[in-house]
DNA sequence: CATATTAACTACCGCTCGGTAGTAAAATGT
DNA sequence: ACATTTTACTACCGAGCGGTAGTTAATATG
């Protein structure tokens, strides 16, 4: 029996493993992967470098952590916003409005670390692009669900859904991409008006 | 007189000046500023270290004047597009179809470099946003300029405008990130194909 | 207490990074 | 011819990079 509170044979850690990746990863998230050393990462964490190559191996290893952690995260959070956010085309406009609150504090602004590092290293992938697409995939089965199910039924067809869920990706990424190059709150509200006046001409 | 063609006085040049920038921004633009070294700069060059040096001054500084050109270019190659596509509703149709012959090839499935920049920088910029804002601020102009001549005279308020500018512009953005981030010719057709959609409802 | 196991911690390694000094070569000016 | 100016080219520098070996400390097991 390996119960969850038998401890290991040897010495016990003195950081907490969960913690500490959230601190690598929130630095990740705002200077990119090139941009932060693995002086940075223990400087942030505390955590000697040598026990952080031995928990999580090289800085290419960890990072392909951090990512499928992350990956696992903001899927959690986006499954929960849609299903906060209701049916109906309300649904969505409550969807976009969680959006807006998310985008003008802490993380937030930092957009979102899949969408950058996959952009910051398709150019010179080692093999972190798998995530990139997996991850549009996996939001992309969100945010159909969503619209999917602000259409009355029977009113609208397959293609007209797929074309609005790819719209509504699209708009997505580019909202990431407008408050990671420093777009002000005004900014940041005007264009996601700018996407719920779209979303009411759907009603 | 300091005429065209009046030689200056020491050893010319072995390269030409501008078309060593075209290489160096071709792989700043596919690799990223961080993931490019000055040996990289060398090597697709041909131009040695020191001339670099002498001629471009340190990485950053060469670096703000490929930006500088680069937006100077990409500026002038949306004017034209705009013109190009012509006025009304199909104009704007026009104009997507111009994005989707681009981004398909060559350079295109690279997104655009001042964008890519900008995202990758912005954790930790030196000074390189005041170029992305620069850049989102004229191609913002010349989007609204496309979208208002597509209104028939009176009947769209200046809110319109801007909203469609702000859902459009920001619809380009995210079709960058997704090129770059590796969508096929399918997946970018699918997108375009949705932006023409809702293009189609503006009329 | 002895041993095995695991982690903390220090010190270090080879390499690549951005950047530069110093010299040889090619042009112009007088 | 000679000096001046500008560039080409070689060789090199200190710093920071990612990564590791080796030692000390803390726990469990026998």
């Amino acid at each position: 029996m390996s119960g969850a509170n038998m401890r290991s044979r040897g010495r016990p850690r003195l950081f907490d493993e969960d913690a500490v990746l959230d601190e690598l990863t929130a630095l990740f998230w705002r200077k990119g992967y090139s941009q932060t050393s693995m002086a940075d990462l223990v400087d942030a964490s505390g955590v000697h470098k040598s026990s952080l190559y031995s928990t999580f191996g090289t800085k290419e290893e960890l990072f392909a952590k951090i990512l499928q952690r992350y990956l696992a995260a903001r899927m959690g959070m986006f499954s929960k916003l849609v299903e906060q956010a209701g049916p109906g085309i309300d649904g969505i406009h409550a969807f976009l409005e969680m959006l807006r609150g998310d985008l003008v504090s802490g993380t937030g602004q930092w957009g979102c670390l899949l969408v950058n590092s996959s952009s910051e290293l398709s150019g010179t992938a080692p093999g972190f692009e798998d995530f990139g697409v997996a991850f549009r995939k996996e939001l992309r089965e969100r945010l159909r669900a969503l619209i999917r199910q602000a259409e009355p039924e029977g009113t609208a067809s397959t293609r007209v859904t797929d074309q609005r869920t790819d719209l509504f990706m699209t708009f997505m990424l580019g909202l990431n991409l407008t408050v990671r190059g420093g777009a002000d709150e005004n900014e940041i509200g005007r264009v996601i008006d700018a996407m719920q006046a779209t979303v009411d001409t759907w009603r």
